[in-house]
DNA sequence: GCAACTGTATCGGCACGCAATACAAAATGG
DNA sequence: CCATTTTGTATTGCGTGCCGATACAGTTGC
C-alpha cells in the first residue's frame, strides 16, 4: 500500500483553467490500459493515482454515464459500450479518414492485400481502419490498436518526411525492444531504412512485427508537410518474393497517398 | 442569446457520489454525435447545456488530455486520436467480443461473406467488429456505428428472446422510421418476424437498411439467457435467393452463435 | 475464523470549479 | 468598407460541490 504519493500530481504549474475532475475522469478510463481482465477499484486508485474514495466518486459517475460497467459477477470494473459512440464520432469526423476512405478501398481492390491506415501519434502509429484481405487477421488487429513507430514500414516512411533532428530525437526516446527476431533495434540500421524511404517515397518492412509478413508503408503529410498517418499494405512472405512486392504495391500504393493529400 | 437556461439540470435526485464536471466533461464528448462538422465553443456549450465559461474550461481540460483538439484552421473543435486508446481497450476486454473473435473469423472462412458483430443496446445495435467480403463496403459502416433494433436482422434476433412486454415496450418507444422503402414500420409485421425468429432460431431481412441488402441475424445471449448481441451475416440479393441464403447461411451461423455462447 | 479484500454509504471543511466579464482577432454582412 | 457578430482566450471573487477520511456489510482465501 505504501506505493502512491499522497498527492496526485498535476502539471507542476497551477493550470486555471484545468478542471481537475475531468482530468481524473480521464485518467480512470486510461487506467484499464495495461491490464487485461476488470479493475477493483482499489487498482483503479492505484493506476490513476487518487484516493479510492475518488476512484469510487469517479466511477460511479462514468458508470451512470454508461462508459464504465460493472463485471456480470459484481466484482470489478470494465470499459462499456458508449465508448463506440465516441470511436464512431471520432472516425467520423476525422477529415483525413474521410478522404481516405475511398482512395483505401481502391487500394485494396488492386492490391487484394490487407490495407491498413494508421495515424503517427510520437512512438506509435494507431491504427484507425484496416481493410483484410483474406483469411488471416487476428482479432488482436483492433481499431486503436498500436504498434513502434521504430520498426514499421509506416513509421519508417514518416520518419522520412521529418527533419533530421526530429528523427533523432525520436530514435533517442524510443523503447527499441524487438517484436521478432528480425526487427531492427540499430538506430543507425533504421536511419538507413528512412534514408532509402526519402528516395524511393516508401518504405519496405521485412518481419519487423511478425514473422513471415512483408509490409509496405507510404506516409501522408498533412497541408503543411508534416507526415499525420501512413499507408500499410501487408502480405506474406510465403506468397511474395520481397521485391516483386515493392514493384507491384509500390506504385499503387504512393498513388493512393497522393489520392488522399489532394482530395 | 437568451438561449441558455440558467441551471445545467442534472437528475432530479441530488446524487451525492455523482462528479459534476465529470458528467459535463462526457457531455461535451457526446456533444459530437450529431454534427458533421467542428463544433465551436458556444455550439458545444449549447449542446451540453453548460456555459460557454464551463464548455471553454471543459474543452481545455480535454484537449491537454488529447480526447479533443483544435481544427488545423484554429477555428472550431474536434475528437482526438487518444478516443482509440478507449475504444481499443473496451473491444479488448470485452469478454463477448474476446470469445467471439475466432468463431467469427471461421463464419467468414465459410460463409464468404460480410459478417459483424453488433451489440445490443436498447434501441440501437452497435457495430463492434466487422468482417467484410469483397469490394463492397462504405467507410461509412464504422465501429460505434449503429443501426435501429426494429428492422435489423439481428434486433429481430434479440427480440425473439426478450420476453413479449419488453418486445412490447421496445416497439412502443422505438422511433419506426422507414431507412428504404421496404423497412417494416408496422408493430405487428414486427412483431410477425419475432415470432418466426423464435421458431427458426434467426431472422431474415430483407432491404430493411439497404436496398439489395439481405441479412440474416442471431442472437447471442449472456449466462443468463438475456440476448447481448447479434451476428449478422449480409449478402447481396443480386446473387442470392432469399431462400437460398437462409438455406446456406443459418445452420452455420447458428453454430457460431452457439460456438460463442459456451466458449 | 481471522485477515484482507470486495463494493457501498455518510459527512464536515475548504479547495476548486463556477459564471460573469473583458479582450483581440477574424469572419460576416449590409 | 466599416459595423456587428462570433471566434478563441484570459482573469477574478464567490460559494458550491468535490474532497478524503472513515465506517460497514458481504466475499474470498489463507
Amino acid at each position: 500500500m505504501s506505493s502512491a504519493n499522497p498527492r496526485p500530481e498535476l502539471p507542476p504549474d497551477h493550470d486555471p483553467l484545468f478542471v481537475q475532475a475531468i482530468g481524473r475522469g480521464m485518467q480512470v478510463m486510461q487506467a484499464f490500459s495495461g491490464s487485461d481482465r476488470p479493475l477493483s477499484l482499489a487498482e483503479i486508485a492505484a493506476r490513476a493515482g487518487i484516493t479510492r474514495s475518488a476512484a469510487q466518486r469517479v466511477v460511479h459517475t462514468l458508470r451512470r454515464m454508461g462508459y464504465l460497467r460493472s463485471t456480470a459477477e459484481g466484482r470489478g470494473f470494465l470499459p462499456d459500450l458508449k465508448i463506440l459512440d465516441l470511436t464512431y464520432d471520432y472516425l467520423r469526423l476525422n477529415p483525413l479518414l474521410r478522404r481516405a476512405s475511398p482512395a483505401l478501398l481502391e487500394l485494396r481492390r488492386n492490391v487484394r492485400e490487407r490495407v491498413d491506415l494508421s495515424l503517427f501519434d510520437g512512438q506509435r502509429m494507431v491504427y484507425a481502419a484496416r481493410m483484410q484481405s483474406k483469411r488471416e487477421m487476428y482479432f488482436a488487429t483492433l481499431v486503436g490498436n498500436t504498434v513502434p513507430t521504430f520498426c514499421t514500414s509506416g513509421g519508417w516512411a514518416v520518419m522520412a518526411m521529418l527533419p533530421d533532428d526530429q528523427v533523432d530525437h525520436l530514435l533517442a526516446q524510443a523503447d527499441l525492444r524487438p517484436l521478432t527476431p528480425r526487427t531492427l533495434t540499430d538506430p543507425d540500421a533504421i536511419r538507413q531504412q528512412v534514408r532509402l524511404a526519402r528516395e524511393t517515397g516508401h518504405a519496405l518492412a521485412l518481419e519487423q512485427i511478425l514473422m513471415g509478413e512483408i509490409a509496405l508503408g507510404v506516409a501522408i503529410p498533412d497541408a503543411e508537410g508534416r507526415p499525420v498517418a501512413a499507408i500499410h499494405v501487408a502480405g506474406s512472405l510465403a506468397e511474395w518474393e520481397p521485391e516483386e512486392f515493392r514493384r507491384r504495391v509500390a506504385p499503387l500504393a504512393s498513388e493512393t497517398a497522393r489520392a488522399i493529400i489532394s482530395a
